[in-house]
RNA sequence: GGUCCCAUCGACUAACGGUUAGGUCACCAGCCUUUCACGCUGGCAGUAGGGGUUCGAAUCCCCUUGGGAUCACCA
């Protein structure tokens, strides 16, 4: 096999859709499976496009998703540059050439005249396809009066000729041999007439150019393949091999647009999903290297990635199973990581300040019963600050009778605690209710209302162990206080 | 509409001619239990339809149906 190098070939739209990241990430598996290069490279030749810090932000965000380029803008590389743009030297010679060869030709129609070929009356017949023998270009006009107009600098594009007995046929590792006739390719426009390329230009050079020996790109570029074929032999080159991704669908089976909620990774990424948890996802969809596992680090998804084995069918995209996949990520992500996003969300919300080891407490009392990190400060107000507000519905119904006297009896054993973790105050908990003849229920749901002011949370002795004993103490007797003061109207 | 692509549980997928068609999410039930979860066990559920080829078809071929992409001086 010839060196592998692919490319992740974005236009800096802003953002970096999901289906992007999928693109890019096969692109690098690909690569890294192979020892081969991973290539970026910005596709901006639409001016009317420009976005400001569109490249930087597209880099920022692959970079958080663990993909780095050997070569790109950022880092440069023997093939540079990088980005488009820069390049459009290398394009007009080689729209030169082709049209040198016989391969296009130029054509002086207006938009206006194109836009009226286009919408001929519903039920026509012909495709709208453009037709050099009747548009306005140099086999129609002649040599002379083609020489004339481009003397006298008259706008004009170049077309790709596409002969209409031509067979086009490629091979797509994913899909197959696959064959389009000539008559059914439009005459592709290669150079703009401002002077820029089109993608279909652009995008070949670059790809040539740039060494590019396999190209991994969306189901959405199919149909244009053949046009890239039949230039990479019109300039004589060795096509690279292509291989074309299913499509991420919404539910309803459509194409993921930016119309339908979240669709770029920036989105997600704020929404607090781990990184790790986000890509073995998106790496999921649209084939699993194994029968029987879902969990992946990208280390084993290099080392088990097949391209030929991706899947030809769209992939819908289940968040459900995306928040699953956080979830798992909740107890393989290590907690250093966890107790940093935790600080940040208390930190935004002004609760900053707490030390590191208590946070990582925390994070492990409550993990198993949250879907993000960013949960927990609502999830559990009370192991930041004091308690504002009591479930009063919880109290209604499981402040019994006897609530009190076994608070208060509680309360005095606790006090002599000094160990005060989970085993002692179970354990004293436990040799209290079978003293009594009591279960263990009417003992603990009363501390965890005490305590925390909430129905559900993680174990009633596992968070007063987190607390600690002066608190507990201290909200015990505040309760109590209130209860006997009928603060709480029940 | 033209062209091209695609078709396994509701969703993500495994099975690349021989399996009782497997796993995961979601859903349901049970167990565990200190609330809620987690976890564990079990369950529901699929080869779009019709023809071939073959001893044997989810798998290969054809047709039908359905879905999608694409048809710009965007990428």
């Amino acid at each position: 096999m010839k060196d592998v190098r692919v490319r992740f070939a974005p236009s800096p739209t802003g953002y970096l859709h999901v289906g992007g990241l999928r693109t890019a990430l096969y692109n690098y598996l690909f690569a890294k499976h192979f020892g081969g290069k991973m290539i970026l490279r910005i596709e901006d030749t639409d001016q009317t496009r420009f976005v400001e810090g569109a490249v930087e932000n597209l880099i920022n965000s692959l970079r958080w998703a663990g993909i780095e380029f050997d070569e790109s803008p950022e880092v440069g590389g023997a093939y540079g540059p990088y980005v488009q743009s820069e390049r459009f030297d290398m394009y007009r010679k080689h729209a030169q050439i082709v049209l040198d060869n016989g391969h296009a030709y130029y054509a002086f129609d207006t938009p206006e005249e194109l836009l009226a070929m286009r919408t001929q009356k519903p039920g026509a017949v012909v495709a709208p396809k453009y037709d050099r023998l009747v548009m306005k270009n140099q086999y129609t006009l002649g040599e002379k009066e083609t020489t004339r107009l481009l003397a006298e600098k008259a706008l004009y594009v170049i077309r790709l000729r596409i002969p209409p007995d031509a067979e086009i046929m490629f091979e797509d590792i994913i899909r197959g041999e696959i064959t389009v006739q000539g008559c059914d390719v439009d005459d592709q426009i290669l150079l703009k007439s401002d002077g820029f390329p089109t993608y279909h230009l652009a995008n070949v050079v670059d790809d040539h150019f740039m060494k590019i020996s396999h190209i991994i790109r969306g189901e959405e570029w199919l149909p244009s393949t053949p046009k890239h074929a039949f230039l990479y032999d019109a300039f004589g080159w060795e096509r690279p091999e292509f291989a074309h991704l299913p499509l991420l669908l919404n539910t309803g089976k459509q194409k993921l647009s930016k119309r339908q909620g979240d669709v770029s990774v920036e989105d997600f990424r704020a929404k607090g999903y781990f990184r790790d948890a986000f890509v073995n996802f998106i790496a999921l969809l649209g084939y699993n290297p194994t029968a029987d596992r879902e969990i992946f680090t990208i280390e084993e998804m290099i080392e088990l990635f097949d391209i030929s084995k991706v899947n030809k069918s769209g992939a819908v995209f289940d968040l459900q199973k995306l928040e699953w996949m956080n979830t798992q990520y909740l107890k393989i992500v290590p907690i250093s990581e966890m107790v940093e996003m935790c600080r940040i969300t208390l930190e935004n919300i002004g609760l900053g300040g707490f030390d590191d080891q208590y946070i990582a407490r925390v994070i492990d009392l409550l993990k198993e019963r949250i879907h993000f990190i960013h949960e927990i400060p609502d999830f559990a107000p009370y192991m930041f600050g004091d308690i504002k507000e009591y479930e009063i519905e919880y109290i209604k119904k499981r402040w019994e009778v006897n609530s009190k006297e076994i608070s208060v009896d509680l309360l005095e054993i606790f006090k002599k605690d000094d160990v005060f973790n989970h085993d002692s105050l179970y354990g004293a908990a436990k040799s209290y209710a079978e003293a009594k003849g009591i279960k263990l229920g009417p003992i603990t749901h009363p501390l965890r209302m005490m305590t925390t002011g909430k129905s559900v949370g993680a174990g009633a002795f596992e968070t007063m162990e987190v607390l600690g004993k002066e608190t507990c103490i201290q909200r015990m007797e505040k309760f109590l206080e209130m209860m006997d003061s009928g603060k709480f109207s029940l």
